[in-house]
DNA sequence: AATATAATTCAATTTATATTGAACTATTAA
DNA sequence: TTAATAGTTCAATATAAATTGAATTATATT
């Protein structure tokens, strides 16, 4: 019978994308430029974080693809963190298809005592 | 104008949900655990972690609610982990909420430079 | 040309937490 | 009643990563 495995693949870049908005500051930020703050310095003040710090998270983000950036056309000092639109999307199917009801199976009776019982269960695959 | 925040509450609970499912073994043992593999003993040698290991993260899963126990009722040894239901697709909805594309909003321009532009776009609200 | 500003980068330090090994508990089997 | 098995708990260590301060870059202003 086909198991209905999240493939190796799908895992780790779930995986890569749980460890990038598994860090709290992380996903301070995200709901910041969410609601739409978005330059360093208010992202940090508004967080209570040092600028330095503020980079290094956001481009923690930015590699993660999660986040863009872009220079304020007028000056350019300037720098406009905004989210990618269509990697949080992927990022919520990725998610949503990991956790899907259906995914869950009963338990496996390769473990516990060896029984009737369990032999019965095992071949019926009742839980 | 009222602002599609998230909730300091919701927030912070996301927050310690995210921890607890950005830690990669632990993902990892969820992934078993959803497709069926629910003993100490199988999820740790899956994973190739000592036993020791895997019941420190699965009482961190266990904790967070996302997964139960329940010993085998005729060898009260062995002792079967599986998800909590219930608390998966809290999890969900939480997740779905904050990533929800409402939310999106265009850029505040309390920041970047002072231009008659600017404050004209302010007004306009775009971005 | 010199200075100021927004942000980043680098090196050093601190902190949190994953991991390990040993001892322990609960339960069952001999 | 002794030993074996599944799992947990505890203390110690190792590791990864967050944080900090100083220096640097890029851009704009005077």
């Amino acid at each position: 019978m086909e198991d209905k495995n999240y493939s190796e693949k799908d895992l780790s870049e779930l995986i890569k994308c749980l460890k990038v908005i598994g860090e709290p500051k992380r996903i301070m930020l995200l709901d910041k430029i969410i609601s739409g703050v978005q330059c360093n310095c208010e992202l940090g003040s508004s967080l209570q974080m040092a600028a330095n710090l503020t980079s290094h998270h956001l481009s923690i983000l930015k590699d993660s693809g999660l986040i863009n950036s872009e220079r304020d056309p007028v000056d350019g000092r300037w720098i406009y963190y905004s989210i990618n639109l269509e990697a949080m999307q992927d990022m919520k199917s990725a998610l949503n298809s990991f956790f899907d009801e259906k995914r869950i199976h009963p338990r496996r009776l390769s473990c516990g005592p060896q029984t009737e019982e369990k032999n019965i269960l095992d071949v019926l695959n009742f839980k």
